[in-house]
DNA sequence: TGCTTTCTGGAATGATTATTCTATAATAAG
DNA sequence: CTTATTATAGAATAATCATTCCAGAAAGCA
């Protein structure tokens, strides 16, 4: 998984993954069919581990809205080698995704799941009056998904934090800010920090 | 272009171009020093050809708000071959963006190009007051740029149009619709139909 | 016409690839 | 301990790849 997830499909050789995981060329080949059905389950193994961990904090934050909101702000204050690296369902969705029918079927079905969560915090949050008016929650969890496969791409060759971060601002202004989250406050700390360094430095660079 | 549009840089071989294109394959290394450099000047002509076609669209159609609106409906209504192929700069971003500097500088351009293009539209948009309430047409620009990537990415792995559509309008609804765009009509009437057809079909499904 | 440059088809080179095979070492089971 | 299973290192295979070379054909130019 970490192999494929740095290098992509590829160029990733057999080679490269005996080294990184010091298991033998034959006991590979022993264990998986080919260098597909590995890549497969590479692909499985981020799923459950990577996926279900931010579905896991997507759903543990409260209030709902604050879950959503402080996803994104995550992801976009993540470290730089972090977002280089981007995400394993991107980066194969593009690799593989027009070709192999069964890898697109998992990256199609982790990004509806996605969606799903989303779609659900966002009624909740709706429901708690966490929503600006007329905002429903299916469609923004549409956009949600669809703006976080695009943040992937932006960060991959390294568009300034600040782009990403303004269009962030943008797909959550549909989100009420509430001060209620209690994890809530170092990353929304961080992030008006951020913001407001950003207004100073557009000041004097004109 | 048009192969490594299709294929990838790693998928394609000399070979290829060699078929593609009907040039023998010591010419081509007669007039590229080597594989990546054909690749490069693929990316510049992508950028002169499709990019700037696209660009060229965005200014032309009146009023503003409604060329911004059109480009996305447009994109999502592409036939299902164009939206697999997805785009060069996209499928290259993934691909080559975290590892060759070169290219990734030129894909960083053309989505500034293009963010600026949406950018000065939408400021035109205000002005003549198709923007909803709040909106600032840089961070919408910003939104729209990553919106296109993400698209791109579900396009790849076959997400179904009704929730790329969904997406679609929710990221434009801070632009408010007008009826003035003359070829706006086609564009605006097939999508209505299709909108239409879907609520159907999707009541008839479940 | 002749001469020079460019283009062509194809073979040659050398590296890398996925995959298989073999003989040996380590481990687990009885 | 002995036997059966599994893991190992590395060679062997066969394909594909980018790149170079070469001898001949075509085209441009005088």
């Amino acid at each position: 998984m970490e192999t494929f997830w740095s290098r992509g499909y590829d160029r990733t050789s057999i080679q490269d993954l005996v080294g990184q995981t010091g298991v033998n060329r034959a006991s590979l080949y022993g264990a998986y069919s080919d260098k597909r059905t590995l890549f497969v389950a590479g692909i499985r193994r981020y799923l459950d581990l990577v996926v279900e961990d931010n579905v896991g904090r997507l759903l543990k934050i409260e209030p709902a809205g604050e879950a959503v909101r402080q996803f994104f702000l995550r992801l976009v204050e993540a470290p730089i080698d972090r977002m280089r690296r981007g995400c394993l369902l991107t980066n194969s969705a593009i690799e593989l995704g027009a070709e192999d029918g069964e890898v697109a079927a998992l990256i199609r079905g982790a990004f509806r799941r996605v969606e799903q969560v989303f779609c659900a915090r966002l009624i909740e949050a709706q429901k708690a009056g966490q929503l600006a008016e007329g905002v429903q929650p299916k469609a923004l969890a549409g956009l949600l998904i669809t703006v976080l496969q695009g943040i992937r791409v932006m960060s991959r060759v390294g568009v300034d934090r600040d782009t990403i971060r303004e269009a962030v601002m943008s797909a959550l202004s549909g989100i009420k800010v509430t001060q209620s989250g209690q994890s809530a406050r170092g990353v929304q700390s961080r992030l008006r920090t951020a913001a407001a360094a950003t207004r100073v430095r557009s000041r004097r660079t004109g």
